[in-house]
RNA sequence: GCGCCUGUAGCUCAGGGGAUAGAGCAACUGCCUUCUAAGCAGUGGGUCGCAGGUUCGAUUCCUGCCAGGCGCGCCA
């Protein structure tokens, strides 16, 4: 019971199959799988519960027209002996579907499976038994965390309680990035401040970067370190800028994301990468695959051999590695803890980077579908109507804690996951400040505040709350009542979709639809009244759909507050 | 030029091979002596960018075009 719909879809492939395979049309087609029959809740319930589209892909097969042979089926289904248990009526409509209206029990199934499995429900039973790594925000050590990292963190983190909801093992990480040139230029930029704090009068170049935090940095080793910096060396001295520099960013960057309530399983530095050599042992396996050559000083990799435009360099003339080396690197690193699928969230501004990691992926012996890039569009910050503008190294930008504290944690999660994530979006400051009472995640998290409520309010009034496996859900009879178990019985299907189309948003969508559906129970239907079984009822019923909303809003990543 | 993303209501966007295309905002009208009015009920609003193709069926998939955003380094 842990499922119904999945119990009822069973059901009905398997009658169907079976009507198929006992009716005029099983000596033409064959036996057709029950899980070749496709069934479908329906969008409307006067198309009834459940719906199958077979008749139509049989069609032309068969060379008949889909009603006649919806109709030759639905004629077997009525005719069986057999009762089962859910389906009442099965009816024929539109161009050939068949549409099953079920007894009223399936949905009283539903609200006693919602109490049963609590937390569990709509969590997959039988776990996929893939072990996947989502890799997501992964910024660059040298500045604030900024709305586009917010935005990854929603996702990231979203995508992967929705994936382990859906039975997947999933690992979270967040690459630090400590190794490349731009830690050289943070800790740069915060000496050159600090000399300019010291009362030197020297230029601050363009390429280093220009924010206040630079400052505060060079502010603050100066007054842990003021007598200690003075007696170092030059050398020394720029390279304890640079490690002072990164220890604090990254202290920064994880508050931030700690503020937002955005954690990762494993923090991987690009360092211990490097110094781990798998930089040149991926280079030698590739060298002896015969997948790269010397030419013009540098080392190729042949990426064109899996569908790059151009080969790519992988060690530059000047001996270095180049940043396409050190991601193939990570990425082997990866595969090697025995991960079968990853997935990376990057921006689109990086897209011309799949190919090619995927390309090294594949010339080390990896199947190319064992990485998954979802590529996060931008985010725009509008404010006073102006798009503001971001720029790392000009010091301007939105960052995340400015977002957590303007809009609020909750909000700014919702927002940030309310869209697909391959669509741009605008984030109106100022709407999301003036309107924060109409904003959706406020209409979600109400209603579940409503519901907190109201068992409070019955266990004041002494309402005696009855277990819900011995409430008579035969009660429920209004059509929102029915309604909203009917979208509790999807809430199963819905965490499969959104785990399998990586789309976070939908989610978030159900949650507002759910939500929307309480409020209209709400306004029209009592739920502590005088007569004590359907208050038992109506009980059951809310407090199912408190379940659900506290369990959305938990893979969201999102509070489910008990008053607002 | 090549590549990725987008084009759906006045605005911001959901949806998606199927049966009358949805929500919020904005506008208007009602609903608090009863469990939270951060709520509910109702009204108006659409050639799903354009043109072909695949299909029993396309707004959805494919191709081309148009428009917008972004990217095309021995940078990271």
């Amino acid at each position: 019971m842990h499922n119904v719909t999945e119990d009822v879809r069973h059901e009905i492939r398997t009658a169907v199959s079976e009507a198929i395979a006992s009716s005029e049309l099983g000596v033409q087609v064959g036996r057709v799988q029950a899980c070749d029959v496709p069934v479908e809740l329906t969008r409307d319930k006067s198309y009834g519960d459940f719906s199958t589209t077979v008749a139509m892909s049989l069609a032309k097969q068969l060379r008949r027209p889909p009603r006649q042979i919806a109709e030759s089926i639905a004629e077997t289904l009525r005719s069986t002996a057999r009762k089962t248990c859910y389906i009442r009526r099965v009816e024929v409509a539109g161009a050939g579907f068949i549409n099953f209206f079920l007894s009223r029990a399936w949905l009283e199934d539903t609200i006693r499976a919602v109490h049963a499995a609590g937390p569990a429900y709509g969590t997959s039973d039988a776990p996929v038994g893939r072990r996947v790594q989502i890799e997501f925000v992964s910024a660059n050590p040298t500045g604030p965390m900024n709305v586009v990292n917010a935005r990854a963190g929603a996702v990231g983190a979203a995508l992967a309680s929705i994936m382990r909801a859906a039975g997947y093992d999933v690992s979270t990480e967040y690459y630090i990035n400590d190794a490349g040139n731009q830690v050289a230029v943070l800790g740069e930029s915060v000496e050159l401040r600090y000399r300019q704090l010291q009362g030197e009068r020297i230029e601050f170049p363009e390429k280093c970067y220009q924010g206040a935090y630079i400052t505060d940095i060079a502010r603050e080793a100066a007054a842990k370190h003021g007598e200690k910096l003075k007696a170092m060396a030059a050398d020394e001295r720029t390279r304890f800028f640079r490690e002072f520099a990164l220890a604090r960013m990254l202290e920064s960057q994880k508050r931030s994301l700690a503020r937002f309530g955005v954690d990762f399983d494993v923090w991987f530095s690009e360092r211990t990468l490097v110094e781990s050599g798998a930089h040149r042992e991926m280079l030698g396996i590739l060298r002896e695959r015969g997948m790269v050559y010397e030419k013009d000083g540098a080392t190729w990799l042949r990426t064109t051999d899996f569908g790059d435009d151009k080969d790519r360099v992988l060690v530059k003339s000047d001996g270095e590695y180049t940043y396409l080396a050190g991601d193939i690197a990570y990425h082997r690193n990866k595969l090697g803890r025995g991960f079968d699928l990853i997935i990376d969230i990057w921006g689109p501004d990086h897209h011309g980077h799949v190919i090619p990691t995927r390309a090294g992926l594949q010339a080390l012996g990896y199947p190319g579908e064992c990485l998954e890039v979802l590529l996060l569009q931008f985010l725009s910050i509008l404010s006073g109507g102006e798009r503001v503008k971001m720029s790392k190294r000009a010091g301007e930008f939105v960052t995340m804690d400015d977002l957590v504290d303007e809009v609020g944690r909750d909000a700014a999660r919702y927002f940030l996951l309310m869209r697909n994530i391959e669509s741009h979006l605008d984030f109106d400051l100022d709407l999301a400040k003036s309107q924060s009472q109409e904003n959706p995640v406020y209409y979600v998290q109400y209603a579940h505040a409503r519901i907190c409520s109201i068992f409070r309010q019955a266990e004041e009034n002494g309402v005696t709350i009855v277990e819900p496996s011995g409430a008579d859900l035969s009660r429920l009879v209004e059509e929102v009542e029915l309604d909203i178990a009917r979208k509790l019985a999807a809430y199963p299907d819905e965490i499969a979709t959104s785990a399998a189309d990586r789309a976070p948003n939908r989610l978030a969508k159900y949650a507002l639809d759910l939500a929307g559906l309480f409020h209209s129970f709400y306004n029209s239907c009592r739920v502590i009244s005088d007569d004590a079984g359907l208050t038992s009822a109506r009980l059951a019923l809310s407090g199912a759909v408190g379940t659900v909303l506290r369990n959305c809003l938990d893979i969201l990543g999102i509070s489910a507050p008990e008053k607002m």
